[in-house]
DNA sequence: TACTTAGTTCTGCAAATTCAGAACCATGTA
DNA sequence: TACATGGTTCTGAATTTGCAGAACTAAGTA
């Protein structure tokens, strides 16, 4: 597997995106080689051998990025290679799944809100808002990947 | 300072929720002592004496925090302690960076589509499809918080 | 049977993170 | 001046994370 120069260094630049994305550096960099390489499907060796990570810390983020569903293999008859590729097509909700968990605290702010003393109204008030916001934000989430997926259904 | 044990138990589980969201322990447990504590405002020391943390770790925690825009903090005259105080009027455009955080992605991949070779025309069209998602989903977010900051107007 | 190959698991190390404790600074007070 | 107080900075230790390398398993092959 041959990648230049500018792949490589957009690999790297996109690793690092990933990585504050919460993933571990081997994570990010294979899904970065896998978005930018030529060839959509790549063996475990191939990516080792690539990204020069060694193969214990490649299966491991295979792994776990066959559990998330970032990657999946596809295998040929009479090879017992697993070839692996971007599951790029379930993006889309993973892009939708990353938004809802930047909300997800909503529940235990209300959980906050209801236990607080209530005597400090202008705070609570204002935490109230918040809360409102992100219910706010959360509900016209739905309605948009809905438009989306229209949207995309008729063009 | 005095928190209960129902409140301790809710500084921790929002002190797990913001260790998620990348935050320090001492950081996530001042932010969540802020929000559920009685007094609005504490010292350094009541926050050290509060949570169990050292007075360095208490301090650096609260730069970061103040660099952040998440605290701010009051004085008194005569006084030369600093009263911390969870800025949370400012949390609402939190949410937004943060949101929008989890889509600034966008560029990057766009710069691999770009890179990318033309043959591989199918995951070229999931790509773009994604990028064009992550950039609808962006665009529409201006909107809502437009539309949140004049329905709060209203109200 | 022994050998090869693809992938997995285990062990331990190296780096990074986070914090405690102590020394320190700056400002006010007796 | 010495002392007290609020806050800061530094150093080292304890954890945690992430990975390399080696040992291992499973399945096919000579």
């Amino acid at each position: 597997m041959n990648v230049t120069v500018a792949q490589k260094r957009l690999i790297e630049k996109l690793g690092v995106f990933f990585e504050g994305q919460g993933r571990t550096p081997a994570e990010a960099r294979i899904i970065g080689l896998l978005l930018v390489g030529d060839q959509l499907e790549l063996t475990l060796e191939e990516i080792q051998q690539t990204l020069s990570i060694s193969k214990s810390a490649v299966n491991n983020a295979i792994n776990v990025l066959l559990l998330t569903q970032q990657l999946e293999y596809v295998t040929k008859p009479g090879d017992r290679k697993k070839y692996y590729r971007s599951k790029i097509e379930q993006w889309m909700s993973h892009v939708e799944q990353h938004v809802e968990k930047s909300l997800e605290g909503r529940t235990l702010l209300r959980e906050a809100l209801e236990q607080r003393t209530k005597s400090t109204k202008e705070f609570n008030v204002a935490l109230k808002d918040m809360i409102d916001f992100m219910e706010f934000v959360q509900s016209h989430h739905l309605d948009l990947f809905a438009k989306w997926k229209k949207s995309k259904g008729r063009s």
